[in-house]
DNA sequence: TCTAACTGTCATTGT
DNA sequence: TAACAATGACAGTTA
């Protein structure tokens, strides 16, 4: 394959994003930069569309392996957000950063009074910020005043991840590019704790939400392209909070507050600290309240399984005394004839067991009575606890 | 491709 | 009133 000399090196950023590649390539390249994972299809796609963008332009083997700050300079930066209205301050300040800016170089060149309308690291001006990818790739920016479109941006993301690519194919290491694409990855990875290999394929509405702000989004971000760093942990890396995510979850609230006030935040950090401060405490709530709800389910499984035992030991033992008040019965009756057998009447002769009864009285008095006698006297006696209990 | 389990997050409510 | 815990609901990820 062939390749443009490397002298295009410090071509115009603006002139790159605004000429060099459409929409179309734009989604291309993002929608690619989110696929790690990279089919041999996806990739010839990727390689095609690359190609026909910028047959011109770029060299990609003098992309890879480069550092943007060299590629692209301040006033590059500078031209593409005097082009492109609005930035997101924590986006560019983190992207000058990622790509290797000095801090204060950074800092002068986005305070420079003026050249960066609605842009600035004043803390008033961090008011809510969102992101989302329009239909034809280009990634819209708002910050509840303007909105603005930076297909440039998104397409630095998928440019980089253009140049990942044939990195992989045809040039293997891509370190520098892989700082490059730490921001988009902190802004809007579903995938912080895979390994590129296992990313899969974004979706459309995921890059959506993927650019939104954090507290708008459903930043259901489980996993890492690069690292094991939580979304949270990518976002205060980021902002450079002074605390690690368990540190601001786990302080107590009063160092929390003494923290917030001692080490003069802005705004967009104080307000992301609280945020982190939240989730996470919330966080191990839902672990602790699944925990619960787990425990509790088998507490129940297991109050059932005692119950059944318990019921079925009932049910012997019922069986078991069923049978013994049988068995006891059974010895009356016997015990009964036995004795009745044996009694006489006056003259000698046996009673007549249809006619005759052993009676019990309530005094322990034991007599042989005619039947009918028994009757009458079982139904007075009926009569006599029926008043009582009527009484 | 579908599904269930798991998990993080948000919203809400009660303490 | 702020901080926090608890929990239902939702949605993304994964096996």
């Amino acid at each position: 394959m062939n390749y443009p000399s490397s002298s295009h090196h410090n071509i115009s950023l603006t002139h790159t994003l605004h000429h060099c590649f459409s929409p179309h390539d734009a989604t291309l390249l993002r929608t690619d930069y989110f696929t790690q994972s990279s089919s041999e299809t996806r990739h010839l796609q990727r390689q095609e569309s690359f190609s026909q963008s910028s047959s011109n332009i770029t060299n990609p083997e003098s992309l890879h392996g480069s550092n943007l700050t060299a590629l692209f300079s301040a006033a590059d930066i500078r031209n593409l957000m005097a082009h492109d209205d609005n930035f997101d301050e924590i986006k560019l300040m983190s992207l000058a950063l990622e790509n290797g800016f000095d801090t204060i170089e950074v800092s002068q060149l986005f305070e420079e009074p003026g050249s960066y309308p609605g842009l600035s690291l004043n803390p008033s001006h961090s008011t809510t910020v969102s992101y989302s990818v329009s239909s034809e790739g280009a990634v819209e920016y708002s910050n509840g005043v303007k909105s603005a479109s930076l297909q440039g941006l998104g397409t630095l993301g998928g440019h980089c991840q253009e140049h990942a690519n044939y990195g992989h194919v045809e040039y293997p290491g891509d370190a520098e590019c892989s700082r490059e694409t730490t921001l988009q990855q902190f802004l809007h990875n579903y995938t912080y704790n895979q390994l590129p290999s296992q990313a899969a394929p974004a979706p459309a509405h995921h890059q959506q939400m993927w650019m939104k702000k954090p507290n708008e989004v459903k930043d259901r971000c489980h996993n890492s392209t690069d690292t094991n760093l939580s979304s949270d942990e990518h976002r205060a890396k980021a902002l450079r909070l002074p605390f690690s995510v368990d540190e601001i979850v786990s302080m107590p609230v009063d160092s929390f507050n003494t923290m917030i006030a001692k080490n003069h935040l802005t705004d967009t950090q104080v307000s992301l600290l609280r945020d982190i401060r939240r989730r996470g405490k919330n966080k191990v709530a839902a672990q602790n309240c699944r925990k619960r709800k787990l425990n509790a389910i088998l507490n129940l499984e297991e109050d059932v399984c005692n119950l059944q035992t318990q019921k079925e030991s009932l049910k012997k033992e019922h069986t078991q005394c069923s049978r013994s008040i049988s068995q006891m019965k059974q010895k009356l009756n016997n015990l009964y004839r036995d004795i009745f057998s044996r009694l006489k009447d006056d003259q000698g002769r046996p009673f007549n067991p249809c006619q005759y009864v052993i009676h019990c009285s309530s005094d322990g008095s034991v007599f042989v009575i005619p039947k009918h006698l028994v009757k009458s006297e079982q139904k007075q006696d009926n009569e006599k606890e029926q008043k009582q209990k009527d009484g």
